[in-house]
DNA sequence: CATGAATGAGAGTTCATTCAT
DNA sequence: CATGAATGAACTCTCATTCAT
């Protein structure tokens, strides 16, 4: 796979555009300033994208494309329940705290009105294998009987919580906390006896 | 008497805000575009605030103010542990649910870099009250060793999480909901024996 | 001569109009400046003033009125023309050294397109006996028989320029400046033998 | 050859700031009015110019050089004292005179608050050779022991007063009139016996 | 007479986008 | 492919003026 100038030019413009939105939120990340990062003229971005909200689009929907490949890469359906969410849920956290930039980046996303709607309404499908994992916990006992939305709203956000706070520097994510945030996903969801 | 009109234009002027950074975002809701929807000409917003950024911190204190009032206003320090956090809980249920858009307009603040760093800078200190319950748990063993942020991320903010998927259209809260979430989070912050 | 409350306040608006004009020019003196500095309402402008050009002229007329009256209070036609120019020549820097904001605000109107062309053409007819004195030194062969508006070119605004490079800050007149300043002005305009 | 178009432009810019601002003062100069009148659009003088006050600053400090330059073009330092003063006294005459929608910028500026303090503070510096002129005329007892900014108000400002008069239509000057004026300059300054 | 509140019109400025090269 | 120059539209904000009281 050949690295041509163009594609160079391309990921340097994506990286741009998470940065800067990161930075300055997308009112505050111009295109013009989004080009001089990215070391192109404005007028370049437009072979590559068809205008802002294209390229917001398009680096949205990769940045999850990357996201979801990297957080299943290792999972196994023959794996138990509980080794299975332990595998995912420290995959999620280890992306988003080492590709801190493309997970906040994520995070905007879905709480801005800056992609479009359509693409936002995926909502939580992405997790396909992460919610047949919680079915099978359900029919298992293993996991609490309660909707989806719920697990992923505690077992899952948390540690985005945890990063948001991190970015804006009132908290500072230290590594028994990692242990200490998987405990507490699991004691949320898991169904006692 | 002479004041009423202009309480009514300010609050008018809040109003047309929380609803169109929500609906639009900060970027996307020009002062012309509120004053609209408040009914009045752009220039009298510079009566009451010095400038958009004047104008969006001030609703945020504001709210902010009211929030924090609301969710401690029936919170009696003799109260045990569990029914404390329980009471508050439920108010910052209460809160986020029927008084959601001011909720939204809360969390908008809290992620995106739209208000001053310093107002933001406060963190989670609002919440005093709750940090102090959360102490005296610890200390009687009844609530986890793990820090506020922690306690928080799992506690309280996932309810939040569910208002945002349901502000998008993607999951709708029904009543059970919020019995299972409260007890997802005791779950996730209390000390098992 | 009573003075009523009415007289108060125009008077107010009256200094309050040369003060900021001069300090920051026409624009940069806003109707609520002026109002603000003189105590009183925007709207109370409107009932002494049509508008802010009629304000600018008003004052403008005015100031000039006292001016001219001042700089020939003590000149008697029977003296002698050296002695005239002489009197009247002090009595104007006495009047741009003293009144000096006075003075500059003369200046301003004069050389910016702020007054009304009409009550700008008037010119330096206002220093009318002095052209009556010029053209008697004319006669008796004292003063050059040059153009009266090169008499004052040379010998009346001279001091102006002075006074525009004290106020700017440039440049300190000191009291021997006055007579050495009296001395050129004669020696400009007086017919050598 | 890329650069001829923009030079073309920023040329329009500048003549065009010239003119509105003699015309209508800094007031009544707005940028869309510039832009019209130099026929380009309003977005397009930030690419030459930071904002409205760097504009001014740039158009002043550029025509105060061309001035400059020009006035002491032909002089040299051999010259008697009468000689150097009279031919510089003529070619700022003839600047004056002849580039005058130039010289009377260059006026609005020294007077007005409308170019930054720092720029105006230079004061008369940039007429050095005439100063050192000046001096050498005071030490062999040609020119008056006197402060170079009374020299200056005396023997260069008046032709200024004369043509702002012939600006504002109240004087026309005539050629007879240029000679007379420099008999009156040398005679407010030279040293009499 | 006097006012504080209100505003429409227009100021300076920015920005997503286009186009000649 | 790539660009710098250019721009119309829209933004935030100001101000001379008015009006209900």
């Amino acid at each position: 796979m050949k690295l041509t100038k163009s594609i160079i030019k391309r990921k340097a413009l994506v990286d741009a555009t998470i940065q800067l939105i990161n930075e300055d939120g997308f009112h505050n990340a111009p295109m013009s300033k989004i080009a001089k990062l990215a070391s192109v003229s404005p007028a370049t971005i437009y072979l590559y994208f068809e205008n802002k909200q294209d390229l917001v689009n398009k680096v949205f929907i990769e940045i999850k494309e990357i996201f979801t490949t990297f957080i299943f890469e290792t999972y196994l359906e023959e794996m138990t329940v509980e080794d299975g969410f332990e595998l995912i849920w420290r995959r999620i956290s280890l992306f988003k705290l080492e590709q801190c930039k493309e997970a906040m980046f994520l995070m905007h996303c879905d709480f801005n009105p800056i992609i479009d709607k359509k693409i936002r309404e995926e909502g939580i499908t992405h997790l396909q294998p992460l919610l047949d994992l919680w079915q099978r916990g359900k029919n298992e006992g293993i996991i609490k009987p309660i909707s989806n939305y719920l697990l992923f709203a505690y077992a899952i956000n948390p540690i985005s919580t945890l990063l948001i706070m991190q970015q804006q520097g009132i908290y500072t994510i230290n590594p028994s906390d990692i242990n200490e945030a998987y405990k507490a996903a699991w004691d949320a969801i898991k169904l006692s006896k």
